[in-house]
DNA sequence: CTGAAAGCGCTTACAG
DNA sequence: CTGAAAGCGCTTACAG
């Protein structure tokens, strides 16, 4: 009978009370961890728990309660595979401390809010009523309005909203290690493919710096004003073209280099024999055995175990830090090499 | 003071009722769209919810009435981009039809759950009084467990839930096509990379169906038994060791063919000249330059959209279909060519 | 710890 | 359409 469909009542706290012979307000308490409740009385509304299947309500938990004890999320698109360890991180800290998560994406938008990016969104969020946000995209302006609950900004981007905490990785240090890296193989005429948003910007500034400290001239190419592969593709041609006696190609990221890698070899360039080729990210296709790329990881899972803390925090009632920085780390695989010649 | 941040309470169906002079009944009624409502009254409710900023709670909808309007959707692995389209699919007509989507991953659970895995993703539909559940992954024995409520699931799957309804590619006709193309471009030693899971069965049935069909001898090979770039290198490696007059590769998907092709380079052969290479899933990679991949398209966001339907209509009341398929379409890019020599 | 009570913001029926 | 009422399953505060 234990597998008989449920289309029976499910199961509430005075079910739960009833069966463990206490009162429902301590079932209530033992819900929300309180530690007013001894451990026996404790195991024996767990057992009643277990016995009948509760689950506990999240709609009357969040109605009752001024808390609903899940945390949104913003990603950019589910395409880019930014966010994954990033989640990974955040639920590894929001797990334990009883928080749930639900992540929305901004490209899965009704084309009804276009005028409003965002907006269904943030309507979504309100309606569930998240404790809190985390903005891991480029803010829009209704991400960057107040709306009455703590926001974390994961990543560096090109604007925040007020009162918000970022975390993010250094991704001027991340650069700086990455130009470095071809400077230390020999190279001297390295260009750069950069994108749009705020880290590319941190990036293309930090690989401008490091070059001009070292007495070189930089050269930098975009494609579409975006970051996915046709961007990296474009970019790669114009340098390619403009400056064919580059010997080494800095991506702002491992989906640009996938484009790049293209370009290189259309111009009958191998990598690394030819072309020493970077990217920065350390994302799923950094690894592919086709491109066994050279970069940068992030450390996004800390980015994300870190957001989640300062969520943790702030809706403690506890001051939090207004930026917090992660070191970024260099991941040597094949794509780099001594410049050719 | 429009943007004064809302410390202040949120707006509720008696603001909502007060400003638009009307009773708090006639709100409900608009928030459910009911056809009693006459348009003036109508029209006068809305405009005090836009002036109000007013957000139902979700929370309170979902405690009162018995629906939570929402739908849960499960996927395997926010990395599988499969899912990308369908959700979109879904998303276009459950949109309209007032539902949400909430999207929860199979490899994101708690570490906790290992021993029942899908259960901490059960669990969390149940606590949100999920209306209705669409699995788009490989069934877990959690979620082949009835839970009370509907169940739709997205792709060919090797177990499916009791009462289930079923909507997926025809995965049997789209292998058909891939090998078919291949044969009409005059290839005759056509090998077929394969993986786990229902979708990977049918399409290695159908390959070896046609090919006994024409007299021609199957040659199968897999890497670890999944159907990552990691199986498809490995897969495409044995064939070209095992049976090296092989001129076409036909991979399960298209993350085995990024993974084939890197095989085929090391082999010193060029796609499509000394090797065609198809892929199935028209998966963003495909169309990456660097790969260029003719693949099969299995239309999953037309398989979202009737799953939708299919959900809508279950919620109705009505009869579904307990099995649809969709036809899948071939997509030609520049992977393959008749073969060498 | 218990027990009775009020309330969160809605939906649902029901009399007018 | 209105208006008063009960209820969804919890949390919260409070007297005992």
């Amino acid at each position: 009978m234990a597998d008989r469909p449920r289309a029976t009542r499910r199961a509430t706290i005075y079910d739960v009370a009833a069966r463990a012979g206490v009162s429902k307000s301590l079932v209530s308490l033992v819900l929300q961890n309180s530690p007013k409740v001894s451990a026996e009385r404790r195991q024996a509304v767990e057992a009643a728990m277990v016995e009948l299947d509760y689950r506990p309500s999240r709609a009357a938990t969040a109605l009752a309660g001024s808390r609903s004890r899940t945390i949104g999320v913003v990603i950019d698109d589910f395409r880019n595979l930014w966010f994954v360890d990033l989640l990974d991180g955040l639920r590894e800290v929001l797990g334990p401390a009883g928080l749930t998560l639900t992540v929305a994406d901004l490209a899965g938008e009704s084309a009804s809010s276009e005028a409003d990016p965002g907006r269904a969104v943030i309507d979504g969020f309100v309606a569930s009523a998240v404790d809190a946000l985390v903005v891991a995209c480029e803010p829009t302006p209704a991400l960057l309005r107040p709306q009455g609950f703590p926001v974390v900004v994961a990543g560096n981007r090109s604007a925040t909203p007020p009162d918000a905490a970022v975390v993010s990785s250094d991704d001027s240090a991340g650069a700086e290690i990455a130009v470095r890296h071809l400077l230390d193989l020999g190279h001297r005429r390295i260009a750069h493919l950069t994108g749009g948003g705020g880290a590319s910007a941190l990036r293309l500034a930090a690989y401008e710096r490091v070059l001009h400290d070292v007495g070189l001239t930089p050269h930098v190419a975009s494609g579409f004003g975006r970051t996915n592969e046709p961007d990296g593709y474009e970019a790669a041609r114009r340098i390619l073209r403009e400056a064919p006696d580059t010997t080494a190609l800095f991506a702002g990221n491992d989906t640009m280099a996938l484009g790049a890698l293209a370009a290189i070899r259309e111009a009958g360039l191998d990598v690394p024999a030819g072309m020493s080729l970077m990217g920065f990210d350390n994302s799923p296709i950094a690894d592919a055995r086709i491109l066994r790329l050279t970069t940068v990881d992030s450390e996004n899972r800390e980015v994300g175990r870190r957001a989640a803390q300062t969520v943790v925090d702030r809706l403690a009632g506890a001051r939090v830090h207004r930026r917090q920085l992660v070191s970024p780390r260099l991941v040597l695989r094949d794509s780099t090499a001594p410049p050719r010649g």
